[in-house]
DNA sequence: TATGAATGAGCTTTCATTCAT
DNA sequence: CATGAATGAAAGCTCATTCAT
């Protein structure tokens, strides 16, 4: 976590630090990010950064907690339509939604995603908490499922767990991957067609995860 | 490619070297590998170094090849269960094969995954090559599927491949963050629950695939 | 340019690093010249040195720079002597007083001299600067001269300048040579055998193109 | 000198070396050569270069050599126009015979030249044997001309001889500067206004040397 | 609290030369 | 005599972090 000193500081700056460093993160990876590079576009002073930071990965933390915040922020606006969404429903506007967050900071996005996933650090101790918001969330969802008895009881859950963060990260590699060489990443994100490609995905997984007969059942 | 130099090392030398080499690229990725360490690991000179290789990216390289060549070789003398399966019971079993493969040598798996696929290489000009190689299989899979009538003909074709490379990638990570962490890895890898798992996985993407109805077509 | 912080350091410490450096390059030009070395007798750290300068050809034009300024600062207050000067009065004077001024400074000459004309960087995009500066000052001499009638009108103005400048650099190497083998180098420049052989040479170069009859005319 | 090995290999083989080298110099001058790059080129083992010369000074003293004997053989054939000429036209002569021989071997004599005049091995004991060669020459021929009367007798005949030097290195500068970056360097070298333009240095320093009046004699 | 100079280990790569075979 | 692998010093340069002011 920052220093006290660097919530000190005017919003403007720090606002300008963040900015920075997420282009840095998204662009090199944590490896390879330079904190040489950050203070020089930031303005900042060498010794500043280490008034505010503990160092790089403090930094790389912030930018989590941040992620987390505005994905929060932009959730709590949002509504399923409708009360009566079986858990499918819910999961696919819970993905749709959550593609339509990662569209309007696809780089922090993109920073994030960059290190945790591809750079092994989710599957850190570093990062198991934020694992965890993700996992227990799912389980809950997936108990209701088969409370509500849209999904055989018999299932193996942490399998199931296991597919669908898999879908997640499939799904926001997607959009990385083919949204980085978009002039406009918002649109294209909203496109029609896009949306279309989300959709099906969503049912592939759908559809499997709906097959709850013999073979997907834990070994008895 | 190695420079001649290398082929002439004696055996076991070479082995040395490559076997450091896997260790740190999959211990630290491309980026942060070093070079210092692994001619320190290795007990050669600096300078014979670049003898061998013309740069670390030559020498990753030289890991891919033998990724490529010991998977060959290792399918080489396997065979699908009879004639007369379906494209689905042959993905399966081409799925499961690998999985035995990579047990045989986890690290090496690791060290060309956690580059290929992790830092982004994968998609890279420099090994564009073996990804086509991949594609072409599978598109030549699918066609085939579709002309024995398994899958809908007016699927997505690209989307599908698209699912099919995540699920192959997803399962490669599964291994290496379960398998790793066994003493016994072929053991684990052999063991019903293990290979039960690989199955669940397996159904719940072809299941998902035969779904081929309205919603997982072409648009229109 | 060097970097702000190389300004920012304390007199005493830049003039070091400058000294070092013109030794460095005096000694081995520029290509041979070593950053450890500089580093190492200037009392600095490596790291430190990247502060002050982007590299090696950044500290090189940081001592073009002030042989230039102070070259500008020594003819500030000389002056011709006389307002009746010809032509060549006026550039024997600008000669033998830039030779006062090399015995000045005679290693930092070396140090710019050797690397420009001898290892060819004067005529480099680099310094393409300084030679113009140069070229146009000799050319609106030769011009002022052709005006008064002092130098026939029909001559190769280019060749002349390209002679003009070859005896500049031969009268620049003589000092070089001979004035660096000498225990008190100001005594030496300052003698009048030095100074008879420098009006000598100006005098060969004078005659030469006093002499502007048929032979040394452009081409009809 | 090489060692006797170098003269027993095959003339073919020698050459190829030699041909490689003077590729190598022309390009990089002496210090930027790499003894690896010419071994590579040349395809002969790293071994055994140093079984033909005993390092990279040795090769570089034998293109000396080399281009010592071909300027020896061109001269040979070549006679001056008349008997009575007297030592300006023989001079002008000697010029313009050794400015066809530079287009003979154009990358040969750059090689020669630039290490020798611009990384000021020219001047160093290594090769003050070259020099005293040409210094003789140039020192009888003087004296020839002052006996002739041609020239003043109180000449300072060191001076001149200075003037002479700089006046044939400036001519096989201009040589190499602009020829290099024609396409074709017999053809320009042949060509009338570059014969033109050699003609008129050869008489500004010519009627510079007639001179030789009070102003260019021997201090009393 | 802000600053930015200082640091030395580290990076990848090239070098001329040696020497065992 | 030929070979080419081995070598370690050296190259230019970047790094994250410390610390005195």
């Amino acid at each position: 976590m920052p220093k006290q000193t660097f919530f000190n500081l005017p919003e403007e700056k720090r606002q300008i630090i963040v900015d920075v460093a997420i282009e840095e993160f998204a662009d090199y990876g944590f490896e390879a990010a330079s904190i040489n590079r950050i203070v020089a576009s930031s303005g900042i002073a060498k010794g500043s950064f280490y008034q505010y930071f503990s160092g790089k990965l403090d930094l790389f933390r912030h930018l989590v907690d941040i992620l987390a915040q505005e994905k929060t922020d932009y959730f709590r606006d949002k509504h399923p339509p409708g009360n009566n969404l079986d858990t499918f429903q819910f999961y696919r506007w819970l993905v749709k939604t959550g593609f339509g967050f990662n569209a309007t900071n696809p780089r922090l996005v993109q920073a994030v995603s960059r290190v945790l996933l591809n750079e092994g650090l989710y599957y850190s101790q570093e990062f198991a908490v934020y694992r965890e918001q993700s996992t227990t969330m799912l389980t809950a969802m997936l108990q209701q499922a088969i409370e509500r008895g849209e999904v055989d009881p018999s299932i193996d859950v942490e399998l199931a767990i296991m597919i669908i963060e898999t879908w997640n990260n499939a799904i926001t590699s997607y959009f990385l991957k083919e949204g980085l060489q978009q002039a406009d990443i918002m649109a294209w994100a909203r496109a029609p067609q896009t949306q279309e490609r989300i959709e099906k995905m969503l049912y592939v997984m759908e559809y499997g995860l709906r097959k709850t007969e013999s073979e997907f059942k834990t070994t008895p």
